[in-house]
DNA sequence: GTTATGCCTTGATCTTTGTCAAACAGAAAA
DNA sequence: TTTTCTGTTTGACAAAGATCAAGGCATAAC
C-alpha cells in the first residue's frame, strides 16, 4: 500500500513512526455507489480518509427526505472531530457517491498519538475551527438567503475553482439539490429561468456561464466577509515539510 | 477580581501558573443592552468569556434581517475556535443582550499556553467538537423542519431544563424568533395556534405546558439519535478537580 | 433496434412563511 | 395621569417553494 496519509491535513505533521503507529490500526476499504459506511446514531470509534471517488455526509427527516450536510472530496478525512466525546456518535449518515475507497482510523490509537504531540493538535485545531466556519456560513446561507442565491452562489464557486466559464456539475442535479437544500423540481426551474434570461447555457451537465457579474449580483457576494476558507495555521516555526512520497 | 476563569470550561484544565498568565493578558468590561463587541469581518485577536448576562451571536443580511446564530450564556467562553486561523476574522457580529460582563483574552498568549498543556489542547478540542455537533444538529432544525417543528422543540427543551410545564421565555420573543428564524409574526401566529388547540396557555412571556405528548410529536423528537449535547472527554486518568474559589 | 430504468423537466396547484400596515399593550418617562 | 416608546398581535395579501402528476430523454439492458 503506498499511499502516504499525510497529503491529508490532519496528519502532515506525523513523523514517520508517528504515520506507522497510526498505519496499525487502520483498514483500507472499496465502496460501491450508494454503499454505506455508517448511519446517523452509530457508535463511532473510528474516523475517514477519502482515497478516491466521493462521500456523501446527510441527514435524514422523519418523512425520509434527505439533507446532505457535505461531500467529502478525495484527500479530506471526515468524523474526525467526533474522538473528543465521551460516548461518540455519528451525527450524520454516510455514503459513497460513486464508487469510492476510504481509509478508516481506530479514534483511541489516534488519541494516543495525538497526546505525544501538541503540534498534531494544533493542526486539528485548525481544522475544526475551518468547519466551524464553514457550517456557521451554512447557516447563513439557508437562513438568509434564498435558493436562488444559493444555486448562483455555488456555480460561481464552482466557476473559479475551475477558471472557467465552462464547466461541469461537480454531480449529478438530484444530489446538487439536495446539498442546496432545495427539491429537485426547483433546481430544474432556476437554471431554466436564468437561460432564458441569458445568464448562462446548459447542456445536460454542462455549464456555460454568459454574464459572470448578473450571475453575481444574483448570488449578493458583494457582502462584507470573505468568503474563501482560511488557511488554518500551524504553530509558527514548525511548519513541516509534506512528503508526498 | 476575584473571579476565577476556570468556572470556564475552557480554562478548567489550567493550573495557577497559566491562570495569572491568562488573566495577564484580559480585560475586563461591562456593556450596555444592544452595545457591540465586534462585528462581522473584524479582526479577531481576542476571545470571550460571558461573566453576566447574555451575548448574542448574529449575522446581518444585505436587506438588513439578523439571523441569530447563537445566544451566549455566563459561564461560557465564544470566539475561542478563531485563534487557529492565520488571518483570523470574526464570522460573526456580537452584541449585548440586556447589560453583561465580558472578559476578553488575547488570542496569541493563550496558544502560546496551549503550546505547553496537551490536555488543555483536548479540552479546546472537546469544546470544539461539540460546537460542530450542534451547528450540524441547527443546519438539520433549519433545513428539514418547519416553523412550527423548531419553535415547539425549543419550548420542549426549556421545559426539560427547568423541569416544570410553567415557565418563562429565555428572552423577548422577537429575540427568540430571530434565533429560530423567523419573523416575530410567525412567532406570535404558532404561539396562538397552539394555544387554541389547547396545547398550551400563554401570559405574556409565561407559558404553561397543558399537552407534552402532543407538543413532542409537533417537534418530532421522536427522532433516532440523541439531541441532547455531549459532554467532551478529558484525557483519562487526567482529570483536575475544578477550584471554583 | 427495442425496451426498460433512472433522472430530469414541466405544468398546475397548495402550503407555508414573509410583507405591509394598523391596532394594541405594557412599561417607562414626562 | 398622560404620553411615548417599544414590542407584540392581527389581518389581508404576496411570494417562494413544495407537492403531485405527467411527460421527456438519456443510457444501459435485452
Amino acid at each position: 500500500m503506498n499511499i502516504d496519509i499525510r497529503m491529508a491535513h490532519l496528519f502532515s505533521a506525523l513523523n514517520e513512526d508517528q504515520v506507522r503507529q497510526v498505519m496499525e490500526s487502520s483498514h483500507i476499504g472499496t465502496f460501491k455507489d450508494g454503499e454505506s459506511l455508517f448511519e446517523t446514531g452509530d457508535e463511532a470509534n473510528r474516523f475517514f480518509l477519502v482515497i478516491g471517488g466521493q462521500i456523501k455526509l446527510f441527514r435524514v427527516s422523519s418523512n425520509g427526505d434527505q439533507k446532505i450536510i457535505d461531500i467529502i472530496q478525495p484527500g479530506n478525512t471526515f468524523a474526525e472531530a467526533l474522538m473528543f466525546m465521551e460516548h461518540p456518535i455519528y451525527p450524520v449518515s454516510a455514503e459513497a457517491l460513486g464508487p469510492a475507497k476510504i481509509i478508516s482510523f481506530d479514534n483511541r490509537r489516534f488519541l494516543q498519538i495525538l497526546s505525544g504531540s501538541i503540534d498534531v493538535c494544533f493542526r486539528i485545531m485548525g481544522t475544526m475551527s475551518q468547519r466551524l466556519r464553514g457550517l456557521i456560513k451554512e447557516i447563513d446561507d439557508l437562513t438568509l438567503q434564498s435558493a436562488t442565491t444559493r444555486l448562483c452562489a455555488m456555480l460561481l464557486h464552482r466557476m473559479e475553482d475551475v477558471g472557467q466559464d465552462h464547466f461541469t456539475l461537480p454531480a449529478a442535479k438530484g444530489v446538487l439539490a439536495a446539498r442546496l437544500s432545495m427539491k429537485p423540481e426547483t433546481f430544474s426551474r432556476i437554471l431554466q429561468n436564468l437561460s432564458t434570461k441569458d445568464i448562462l447555457r446548459t447542456k445536460s451537465n454542462e455549464i456555460q456561464v454568459l454574464d459572470e457579474n448578473l450571475l453575481r449580483s444574483l448570488a449578493h457576494l458583494e457582502s462584507i466577509y470573505g468568503l474563501e476558507p482560511e488557511k488554518p495555521c500551524a504553530l509558527k516555526g514548525q511548519s513541516i515539510p509534506i512528503d508526498l512520497n
